[in-house]
DNA sequence: AATACAGGCAACCGCAACGAT
DNA sequence: GATCGTTGCGGTTGCCTGTAT
């Protein structure tokens, strides 16, 4: 827009004529913010910035209060429970940070895109793959969420009484949603919904598994990581072997899943590559390459011979207690 | 010990949308 | 309807720090 670029530039001009400042937050302008904003609320942020005596543009003022001064931020490493909810609100929804961010309470968006960026790009690069192609989703949603979920278990199994962050957290949050936002449960990303809260929520599971539910990012993404025009209502990216509906899903995988249960909560995750024989077990370390486990997934499409899994995984906050096989 | 390099992250930039006037 | 001010978002940049050589 010219007007905001106008503004933009008469901005930059103050800054360069040296009204205002740049550059990193100095202790004293966090004071000044903070107890300007204790003392009179948030917003207005140009007239703000002047009233509070920093010189600072009103949108650094903001950046600075939304990103690293508000007393609700979570700190600390991203935990997995967020890695796979980042992962999952990712493949559903692209680079909408701000978005994802809302359901990641305490979590900028700036820190949910640094975290993809230089965490998740990383390993697409190491792949020598697209972080947007479908090989690499394959690899997300078959061997890295389901380890994040092996983690996050395990932690559970660890610390049963710690109820801070419960598995279900993030589905907690999300169910309270409306319908027309509802994301899949993290686990229904991977897994029938079905399964992960046993018998007792099949009807819900099959509904948000549904994909004219909650429609799949479309196929058509390209490298372009501006604007996903398939947001919330793009066609299904799946293999065109998955099961056309969920119920198609079930049957094929009925007796090939691999279950994992949280006895506090009943929750059963399935892991199971959609694509799959019935019958034909799917351990939690698929063999690759020779690509057994992900026939028609295009993992094996990767350089897996060369591709050093440990050293590719060890970086993730120690995530991972086992160790795939497939190198 | 010094230097080069890479990764992580805070901050900035450009653009668009929205409401008020 | 045009203009202005503000806010929000996504992409990019550059600094800082840790690690490798």
């Amino acid at each position: 827009m010219d007007m905001a670029h106008e503004r933009d530039s008469s901005s930059e001009e103050e800054v360069m004529a040296g009204d205002l400042r740049r550059g990193p937050w100095t202790v004293e302008e966090d004071i000044l913010l903070v107890n300007y904003i204790a003392a009179h609320g948030e917003g207005r942020w140009n007239s703000l910035a002047r009233s509070a005596g920093l010189k600072r543009t009103g949108k650094s003022c903001r950046l600075r209060w939304l990103n690293y001064l508000r007393p609700d931020l979570r700190r600390g490493s991203i935990t997995p429970q967020e890695q796979l909810l980042i992962l999952e609100l990712h493949s559903r929804w692209g680079n909408r940070w701000s978005k994802i961010a809302q359901h990641l309470p305490g979590r900028t968006d700036n820190e949910i895109k640094n975290y993809w960026r230089t965490r998740v790009q990383k390993h697409a690069k190491q792949l020598k793959c697209d972080v947007n192609s479908q090989q690499f989703k394959d690899v997300m949603r078959y061997l890295w969420m389901p380890r994040l979920v092996e983690r996050i278990q395990a932690a559970e199994a660890a610390q049963p009484a710690d109820a801070d962050t419960p598995v279900s957290w993030q589905a907690d949050g999300i169910y309270d949603e409306s319908p027309e936002e509802l994301p899949l449960a993290v686990d229904a990303c991977c897994w029938p919904a079905d399964h992960q809260y046993g018998a007792a929520a099949s009807g819900a599971g099959h509904q948000l598994l549904n994909s004219s539910a909650v429609p799949e990012p479309s196929s058509t993404t390209t490298g372009s990581s501006s604007s996903p025009s398939t947001d919330d209502s793009g066609a299904g990216a799946q293999p065109s072997c998955w099961p056309a509906t969920v119920d198609e899903w079930f049957t094929a995988s009925s007796a090939a899943a691999v279950a994992m249960r949280d006895t506090d909560q009943q929750l059963i995750i399935q892991q199971q590559a959609p694509c799959q024989q019935a019958g034909e077990a799917w351990t939690s370390e698929p063999v690759l390459p020779g690509n057994a486990g992900f026939p028609e997934l295009g993992v094996a499409d990767f350089e897996m011979g060369s591709f050093d899994v440990d050293s590719i995984w060890s970086g993730m906050d120690d995530l991972w207690y086992t160790q795939p096989q497939f190198v």
